[in-house]
DNA sequence: TTATCATATAACAATATGCTTATATAAGCA
DNA sequence: TGCTTATATAAGCATATTGTTATATGATAA
């Protein structure tokens, strides 16, 4: 199985990223779930503006996607991301999350 | 064969150093051979105290470890660390340097 | 409509980061 | 010893990051 190759600007980009406690969880939450904004302040227990420029970091860099449902935006991972192997490959290391948290919002 | 488990806290941290894009280069570096200082300060065209801190940055995290020969003191990338298989792993997304430099001290 | 809920964005402040320059330390050599 | 080379550390500065509060936007519901 052929890996891909990931230039270090990028790789260090991405990286950068996830580097923010904050950021890796939510990647690995997004990654196994849809989730509304709501919900993640509400599991983060921080602000809704910190969430969502979080949010926009990561959507900057297509790491993750939204869709509108109603009034609420879903957010999950972009799995047609084009490093989106190398970004499951550094999930894969996290736990399982402990409490399965319940959807919030729907 | 059973993967590591990283605590979200303690990916984070490694992640965020190597979110750099010089530091990320010099662990790739490191993982292959030790570099001294010059040569790191060399290769990357940066001033020897930019070098020196990233090094201290990655050293304090125990990312590399140095060893001294005569007036220069090596680095590289500690496999010892509890979580060298999961930065491995990584950096095995990386290509393969271009031009394999040449050591320069010795 | 207008009020309300969900979310985004702007402006700002505190702190962190990554250089720079200057200086300290430690080893080798004349 | 005193000079030189290799490296580390300290101090300072510019910029980046991450949160806060205030406000804007967009959708739903009365």
């Amino acid at each position: 199985m052929q890996q891909t190759v990931v230039r270090a600007e990028e790789m260090a980009s991405i990286l950068k990223l996830l580097g923010d406690r904050t950021r890796l969880t939510m990647m690995a939450m997004l990654n196994k779930n849809d989730r509304c904004v709501c919900e993640l302040v509400e599991f983060f227990q921080m602000s809704q503006p910190a969430i969502s420029q979080h949010l926009r970091k990561l959507k900057d860099a297509g790491l993750v996607k939204e869709t509108r449902k109603a009034q609420w935006i879903f957010y999950s991972a972009n799995k047609d991301h084009s490093l989106y192997s190398f970004i499951q490959a550094i999930l894969s290391y996290l736990p399982e999350e402990r409490k399965e948290t319940t959807q919030l919002c729907e």
